[in-house]
DNA sequence: TCAATACCGGACCAAAATGGTACTGTTTTC
DNA sequence: GAAAACAGTACCATTTTGGTCCGGTATTGA
């Protein structure tokens, strides 16, 4: 079905969850809370978002998860590829050179280049927009520039 | 990594080699060795993609495949949808209700909103783009607009 | 008519990815 | 020093994926 994992999408939800308290310190607990997700799980996502650079943590009592910057500076792209690694349609998007067809495949150039459309898509998305739980305008743009190109 | 699946991949390969022969019905063996595939896994491939309409098969002797229409008018999200069902980036992106956390799920629709994208970059390359082996320049478009409004 | 060619529709299986859980360690606060 | 809370890692069940095989049917042509 062309989906990113369901961690990805849960990890869309805690974001969300976090920017909703700006400058607070929320536990793991309170986030599975209220994301209604099971805490062992929020815990590994958050482990992955806090390895990616997007949330802060802080150890001890009272320590917890806050956004590493602003929900602005937060895109979809960031959290898809804090969870699922660099974005690319296919295998030779991303590493080339392991396949042996490559000289006369024709067909790569095209996915790389789907491949980096698709990334400004993601990259247009920001957290402050999801949060905001609008369809935002950017993507409904690049959706009819590319339908009116086809 | 946010990628189609394999076969996907290869679905596409195997569907610019046949354009590459319009108006020529190729054998799958004819098929699998231009691709550099394994017969079995051609075949597979084109049983899903002639249910998907996109290729007419003839059997018997002298039988196989060929493109059900125009290079032109055969786009990549076509083919994606083909093989991996319809485009949608998170379960309720495609089947909405059976998540409980839907009320309160901000998330939603915004991812509805990138799939919508999304699908508008998968349509936007058609099959004779990706035979002629160029990056596009439509795809390229919806990119700049996406970043520009990001 | 009969044999060869080639697609059709399944079933099947091994390997890998995914999602989820548990356990032990370390840091910080009070 | 005890409790709270994150860190790291290992583990397992399930599902998905990729790949293969086989019996059936349609078409051609000798």
């Amino acid at each position: 079905m062309l989906r990113v994992s369901r961690l990805t999408d849960y990890a869309t939800v805690v974001m969300t969850c976090i920017a909703a308290h700006p400058s607070d310190v929320l536990s793991t607990a309170q986030i599975a809370d209220e994301a209604r997700l099971e805490l062992p799980t929020v815990s590994k996502l958050l482990k992955l978002l806090g390895h990616a650079g997007l949330v802060e943590s802080f150890r001890g009592v009272n320590g917890g998860y806050r956004l590493a910057r602003p929900a602005e500076a937060i895109s979809l792209a960031d959290i898809v590829e804090a969870m699922e690694g660099p974005i690319g349609m296919t295998e030779c998007s991303v590493a080339q050179g392991q396949c042996d067809r490559q000289a006369q495949c024709g067909v790569s150039d095209s996915w790389r280049s789907v491949s980096g459309a698709i990334g400004g898509v993601l990259r247009a998305m920001t957290l402050a927009q999801m949060l905001a739980g609008r369809p935002t305008a950017p993507a409904k743009d690049a959706t009819q520039v590319a339908q009116a190109n086809a």
